[in-house]
DNA sequence: AATGAATGAGACTTCATTCAT
DNA sequence: CATGAATGAAGTCTCATTCAT
């Protein structure tokens, strides 16, 4: 745990997250391909579209990118990082292992935590989500970004509730399946169908049925 | 629930399952485009490809489609159909109120019938999930054709389950949601990354931790 | 003398030399190209200019040629072989070694020969010329084809007239080369020089002059 | 003969050949401009290149330059000069009429003469010849500048060694030509050919059969 | 029914040039 | 003087679609 995180991430980190660094029209522009490609699908979106929602001429972009892959890029490997960031800095993780007594208060912890980025990130979600499949090397960032570092530390959080008697006698790994599934599936839901007129979706009763069937479900 | 299925159901199924009245350079197509569509998405696959994969001529395509979009549909609405086929055929209806004594042998049917056919149609499945987001019309269909469908047949299951006792007493919505979304984590993991080299993934002991997990869960 | 022609050579010669398999439109975008590159050079060069001359949509000229560098080979690679089509014709090489008594009137023959040629087709040699130095391919090809080739026969033909005593004791190499340049200075003057208005060129002089310049010059 | 130099000439021969009153970074984009000409063709070429090369920011070029074609005529029009520069300048100009006793010996100052300057020049001079078919206003200057001046002074210098019987009674323009070629031949075999690996070319023996081959060739 | 040449709109990208800093 | 961001015209090339054969 103690570990110090790998400098290139942290580097990603400053350099993605904030976009301090961008010209005002850059930052238009990547704005105006979050959109597009969010709404079209990055295969359907053009460059001149993209220019013509940020209000800047189509050669600008290629002055800022060289191509609309590296566009695409741009997007979605600081949103990766964004995604796991809690995973990554250093006073999340400590957090991580000593702030909770029960699984249930980590689980309701994350699912605020994340839910709340989810809801504030929906179109570069949505794109990395689009995306993945398409671009091997996109894939590859995933794994190594994404799967392994998340990976790492919640077995570390949920073996210590394993190791408490808190859980199932499981393999951790199927735990992770079996906790994400249930509250991937309530998020999901509740963004494409909760927001649906006339949809009669009582989030508080859903949230609280999904952490009830999980800690159920797990219950040693 | 004893009414008719709609005609025009019956007629898609019967059109669209059995690629039948199909010439053969028909079916060529459309199987060439399940390929390229499967492997770069629809935008960013071209009728040239497809029409070579299929050793067809370009304008050959467009003798049988009249655009682009509607090739992509000859292969998507039947998909969709297929997905809910065993809602739907009557012999396979009766079966789903009588057959199963506990919620957990339904369970177990249902996952065994439906991996099945998703090893099957691995290609047209990314197609219809990959496509899904960018066509509204699309998305039309799959709700009125998917998820009511489905929804109105799992209702009468679970329902009866329900009163059974057998299950908690959540809103059958719920229940469904959390059932599936277990499920469908389970596919998934085991999709993507059971079939890596040298993953460990017990396929046995995981199906058996996904279908306790959800019996626990949602035990009464 | 007598080994058969490379095959690949045999091939070129009658695929570049007529035309004929082309289709109308394609004869005229060749034909738009070699206007355009010998005027402006192929990089200054556009292909919606060629399209336009040709009075064919610019896809076309894609249709036919993947690029537009293979549009500019499509020109070139014939064009070398025509250059030396003289040297490679078996009837004509027969009658290198045998029909000229003099190496003057060799000479004589071969200046008509390419001089006529020349004329015919100054703007394809104007296009190879000019490209040769920027296409690193296209000079293999030159040296391969055209240098090689015509080095091969040449040494032939003037090795003979060496041993007869015509010729001065001088590298075969240098006797082509000093030859060569004569007739080459000559053909240039004349056809940038010459044809100005009201240039005091005089052919049949020139040409004499020439002649026996390289003759005397070449004496033993 | 004794008439001034046109003072345009002498300015553009200070101004082009010391390139003394250019700033540094002028001098530098002047520089990489040759490269950058010289191994691409002008219009191949993009000033982004050379401002990278020249180590200075695109915009410094065009202060320095209205537009590529001036940066162009920048380095053509002071090689042109430089080509000549033997032919003009009035020390030279005197030693060409009384210095030599023979043709030959003439002949032999020239070609160490231009051999160096070529050898030191090579992309200037090959910017010059590859882009001289493309602009018409350097082949005005051309003309004007270096044919009408050299054929002027070679007239001279030729005619005096005609005069003493030294040369056949060929018109002067004829043994102009018929030299220049045997030289040029001599030069650009030897700058392409000659540098090459494996090459057998024995420099000293293919400049006396060079000059043998004119002397003998033009005797009377 | 099938072909494949032809099209022209539009895709991505490059480039010479301008101008506020 | 120097910079480099910005431009928009133009470049090469792709693609869905049409149509004469």
């Amino acid at each position: 745990m103690s570990e110090a995180i790998e400098p290139w991430i942290e580097e990603l980190l400053q350099a993605g997250l904030g976009r301090d660094k961008m010209t005002d029209k850059q930052r238009r522009i990547v704005e105006s391909a979050i959109e597009v490609f969010a709404e079209k699908g990055y295969a359907a979106s053009s460059t001149s579209e993209i220019a013509q929602r940020a209000g800047v001429a189509e050669g600008t972009i290629f002055r800022h990118f060289k191509t609309k892959k590296e566009l695409l890029l741009s997007i979605v490997t600081p949103t990766m990082l964004k995604m796991i960031a809690p995973f990554l800095l250093r006073e999340f993780r400590d957090v991580l292992t000593q702030d909770y007594d029960s699984y249930e208060q980590f689980l309701r912890a994350m699912i605020e935590n994340r839910l709340l980025f989810l809801q504030k990130n929906k179109s570069l979600i949505k794109i990395v989500v689009q995306e993945l499949p398409f671009h091997p090397e996109l894939q590859e960032q995933f794994v190594q970004v994404v799967l392994v570092k998340v990976k790492e530390r919640l077995e570390i959080v949920i073996g210590k509730f394993k190791a408490e008697g808190q859980l199932a006698d499981l393999p951790v790994m199927t735990i992770i399946r079996l906790s994400a599934s249930a509250i991937m599936g309530y998020v999901l839901t509740r963004t494409l169908y909760g927001t649906r007129e006339g949809a009669d979706w009582d989030d508080e009763r859903e949230l609280e049925a999904t952490i009830g069937f999980i800690m159920k479900g797990l219950a040693p």
